[in-house]
DNA sequence: AGGTAGACCTGGACGC
DNA sequence: TGCGTCCAGGTCTACC
């Protein structure tokens, strides 16, 4: 489900409704998370994203280290009702954060050391020559090496198919058949696609629901991405669906090249 | 090195 | 109604 904007959107307001607060309790509801410590009685001292996943500092030098997967959810109650489908929850003096998840693919690791995120933070340190020096000559496709979390952080199915699209790439192109300025058309539609679905709050397909239980309302700007059959806003031609490693691949043949 | 199928899980949509 | 099939925002491993 979540992929950089709908992570940084739960990064956003979990910041402001936790940092500072101490948690009262952990439980898990789920035996695949058997092995979570109780983090009882630390506090949140700050929350932030790396790539996909959500880390939630804590005053003793450890981090809660949740990757959502296909279908997690962060929820935010006041009341302790247990929602369908949770697998663990935190806490806090006013409420409770439940991690819900039907498909039972999340993870929550408690790590002591900060992982580098080696340039690969799209909105971080990230220099398009440096990439183009690491990744330019490779014989993968586009799309799969955009998607490739050890590359870029962040970008999943959804978004790889709207930025190929917004930048007039065919995501089956190799790396090493792009030129310099079709590089940086990726990457400043990496770049704009990404900050125009945080501002919308995600993208809601199905499951997805920020930390209050709310859609975005980015699945409205969508042009490609579950379109098939239906007409390119650019060129009146018909979107197509391919399988590209295993994913279900949406584009424009006319417009991507 | 890169592709791909399968695994991990469950629910929803759709066809018959 | 019920059953079978396919699909799904992610990532990891095994094998060609």
């Amino acid at each position: 489900m979540p992929e950089l904007p709908e992570v940084e959107t739960l990064c956003r307001q979990l910041k402001k409704r936790i940092c500072g607060k101490k948690i009262l309790n952990t439980e898990i509801f789920d035996s695949k998370l058997a092995g979570i410590k109780n983090m009882r009685g630390r506090s949140v001292v700050a929350v932030e994203r790396r790539g996909k996943t959500i880390a939630i500092d804590l005053d003793d030098g450890n981090s809660i280290i949740i990757h959502l997967r296909m279908t997690g959810r962060l929820l935010w109650q006041k009341i302790s009702t247990m929602p369908e489908y949770s697998r663990w929850k935190m806490t806090f003096a006013d409420g409770h954060i439940f991690l819900v998840d039907p498909r039972r693919f999340a993870t929550v690791r408690i790590l002591g050391e900060k992982e580098s995120d080696a340039g690969r933070e799209i909105f971080g340190n990230f220099e398009l020559t440096r990439f183009i020096k690491l990744h330019g000559d490779r014989k993968t496709k586009i799309k799969t090496l955009i998607m490739n979390q050890n590359v870029v952080n962040g970008i999943g199915n959804i978004y790889a198919c709207e930025i190929l699209y917004r930048a007039g790439i065919h995501p089956e192109r190799t790396s090493s058949s792009l030129t310099a300025a079709q590089w940086r058309k990726i990457f400043y539609q990496a770049k704009n696609v990404l900050k125009k679905a945080i501002a919308k709050r995600g993208t809601s397909i199905s499951d997805w629901r920020d930390l209050y239980g709310r859609k975005g309302e980015n699945q409205h700007t969508l042009k490609v991405y579950g379109k098939e059959g239906k007409p390119c806003s650019v060129c009146g031609g018909t979107i197509c669906r391919i399988k590209l490693s295993g994913r279900g691949t949406y584009l424009c043949p006319d417009c991507q090249k």
